[in-house]
RNA sequence: GGUGGGGUGGCCGAGUGGCUAAUGGCAGCAGACUGUAAAUCUGCCGGGCUCUGCCCUACGUAGGUUCGAAUCCUACCCCCACCA
């Protein structure tokens, strides 16, 4: 079997390692650890990269530490930012780090002979004592060093505070922590996370003498430059109620030819020799976008289950298909944004201004008005002109259901309650 | 603590008494084209309304001068640089 550190090169998810770690992979499996931070309750598509590097992690006889940053969450990790983090209250950290325990459970297995161990460094963190940590942990760095970090250097003109500039020792101790109590060799992160990994290691060997290693994963970029993970909605989610099904499968359906083949590669556990072909097949013809088709619907399945992944494609087959009007209304509610409007609120004419602000495909009346006169949306596959546009029960559907779109591609259902 | 510079809409960044909801760029949304792609072009882009117009909120915070302030004055808060 390959070890992880050729799958992982082959599909292009090292971005850097560190000297030794191919070796060390290639000698058997290992214990590996990524950190997640709890900054919201549900992980959104960038953080799949690092899951899907956890899973292969298994996958190759390894032992995957998903480790869940309840105490670290507290002072916020100053990479790739900015500016400084607001400090987020306890009680909302251990609220979104059950829900991504509850998340991760998915996409890795928890029980068998290498089961994945889900471990908070809320654990040890918040009852670590100052004193402890200065003379253990802080002694084996010099300030030096620590200025030389990426993420304390850019910050040098803008300002940063002690807590942020300590982030980098805190994840250290955590990964000397892991490795004390999971035998913990390797972490894993995206390629912002180069600093604290290599510190997390430095702090290992001046310790225990011992070499442990760190892999880096490419930060994702689109060909187009947008950020990754970004859609109509705002930020993709990998739970349901934030994206659902549906608009998660349209995400990956929308993705630049330029991408396909990188993300099939990242995304999914597809052989790459079936990707390579799929890829080809996808050249032929690109309009057909085969590659996006593919991707969109293996991803929508690892994340949401292959049920889910069938009622998006044919939420979309009909939507895109051309033939919308005539669709399974109540099969497309099921897969797309709902919200309601009252019997009594179509008997009134409710200006349709209102229940586009309610189903979120406008953030206020005046952004519908404008959004209306700008011919961007319709009501039952026709398109709306009129500002002052009240719906009635002439316009539902199929007993229950009124179909309203924004632009071409973002859809909700709206369902008559009562 | 001292000296100097600075805080403008999601971000960057103009504006230094009325013509400013505030130039321009980025991001975002929509329209045209197309492949539900990319690129390009066009429109929109604080909120509300009885919508060719009207009202409210907004240029760090609180007061003040003025017919009128993001622009002037006072106090305060915060940031940056240098010095102590």
């Amino acid at each position: 079997m390959s070890s992880l550190h050729d799958i992982l090169s082959e599909r292009g998810l090292v971005h850097d390692a560190t000297p030794g770690a191919a070796e060390r992979l290639a000698a058997g499996p290992i214990a590996g650890y990524v950190g997640f931070d709890p900054t919201a309750d549900s992980l959104h598509v960038g953080s799949l990269v690092p899951v899907m590097a956890l899973s292969w992690l298994q996958r190759t006889g390894g032992r995957p530490i998903v480790l869940l940053g309840g105490g670290t969450g507290m002072i916020g990790d100053p990479s790739g930012k900015r500016s400084e983090r607001p400090v987020m209250a306890l009680e909302q950290i251990d609220a979104n780090a059950r829900a991504l325990e509850q998340q991760l459970g998915r996409f890795l297995r928890f029980d068998g002979p290498n089961a994945a161990v889900m471990l908070d460094n809320a654990r040890w963190l918040r009852d670590l004592r100052l004193m402890d940590f200065l003379r253990d942990t802080g002694r084996h760095f010099t300030v030096n060093y620590m200025l030389q970090k990426e993420a304390v250097k850019s910050r040098m003109e803008t300002g940063i505070s002690f807590t942020e500039f300590s982030y980098m020792l805190i994840q250290a101790f955590d990964f000397w922590q892991l490795f004390r109590t999971e035998q913990c060799e390797l972490q894993l992160g995206g390629s912002d996370q180069w600093g604290n990994i290599t510190a997390g290691i430095e702090l290992i060997a001046r310790r225990e003498g011992r070499q442990v290693h760190g892999v880096v994963l490419p930060l994702l970029t689109t060909a187009g430059g947008a950020k990754f993970g970004k859609s109509e909605g705002g930020n993709v989610w990998l739970d349901a109620a934030r994206t659902n099904p549906y608009e998660f499968y349209q995400f990956w359906l929308n993705t630049d030819d330029r991408d396909v083949e990188r993300f099939l590669r990242f995304f999914t556990f597809l052989p790459l020799a079936e990707i390579r072909s799929a890829i080809e097949r996808h050249a032929e013809d690109p309009a057909r976008r085969e590659g996006q088709r593919l991707l969109a619907r293996e991803v929508t399945a690892l994340v949401h289950g292959a049920s889910a992944a069938d009622a998006a494609i044919a939420a979309s087959a009909a939507i895109f298909g051309g033939s919308a009007d005539d669709a399974d209304y109540a099969a497309l509610a099921g897969t797309m944004p709902n919200s309601t409007v009252a019997r009594a609120e179509l008997d009134a004419a409710i200006p349709l201004a209102d229940v586009l602000v309610r189903a979120g495909l406008a953030s206020s009346k005046s952004d519908a008005r404008r959004g209306i006169a700008g011919r961007g949306y319709s009501v039952n596959e026709s398109v709306v002109s009129d500002g002052t546009r009240r719906l009635s029960a002439n316009d539902v559907r199929q007993g229950k259901y009124i179909l309203l779109r924004k632009g071409k591609k973002t859809y909700a259902m709206l369902v008559v309650d009562g």
